[in-house]
DNA sequence: CGGCATCCTTCGCGATACTG
DNA sequence: CAGTATCGCGAAGGATGCCG
């Protein structure tokens, strides 16, 4: 607590600081966008890649490293030799983005409707 | 509706499409942050560059145009003589997106706090 | 005061090819 | 099948200066 005269200033700054984390584990193009994917179910590699369309290998590889290393995904090696098996799993702790993911899914939908009845007013 | 084998499919699209139209509007580094900014009350311009720190005016002026044409901010001119004033306002429509920030901002506290947890695990 | 012009850097991302 | 290696573009962003 504090007495200061701008407790808002506080405020604001907080609720900013508190958006940047947020970003910095599920921002970027991608993220949320893989993560829907396996909400769906377990998914190899290249499935992921098939649902979550116009994603490079290359990015699909880091994405899945970054999102592994904050606990949201799990990689499930399911066959070690050549040809290579593996599955990845959304760990629990992603759970606790759904109401994230809900309220994203929900703006967009109604932002998508107002743009329709913006334009066919009648 | 459909009577297709693979629902999941579909709907796995229909919700990675919302949130990309989501994203459109309010992704990237800055909107978000401007907006929350804003919603301790009207800025002007100046005001904001302080609020957001570290960008600059001309990201700025391009953020606060985008976040009008989408009806987000109201730009209001209160002096049009030389040194110019100029205030920025949330428009109703953002009140939309208070789901999208609340869920967003509690994430980011928590991600936070789980982080801290881990390092302090006594 | 608000904000555009200019120039420059950074890096997220894409395309293609290749390997265990 | 599941990635890695390489190359490189292009858009987003940063720094600075100027103008009504």
């Amino acid at each position: 607590m504090k007495t200061s005269t701008e407790p808002d200033k506080t405020q604001c700054n907080a609720y900013i600081h508190a958006m940047e984390d947020a970003l910095y584990v599920i921002g970027g193009k991608w993220k949320l966008r893989i993560i829907i994917a396996l909400r769906e179910g377990n998914k190899r590699f290249n499935e992921i890649q098939r649902a979550v369309s116009g994603i490079s290998a290359k990015v699909l590889s880091a994405e899945l490293k970054s999102l592994e290393s904050n606990g949201l995904v799990t990689r499930n090696v399911l066959v070690d030799e050549f040809p290579v098996i593996v599955e990845y799993v959304l760990d629990d702790y992603s759970a606790s983005l759904n109401g994230v993911l809900e309220s994203l899914i929900d703006w967009g939908v109604g932002h998508r409707k107002k743009l329709a009845d913006e334009n066919q007013p009648k």
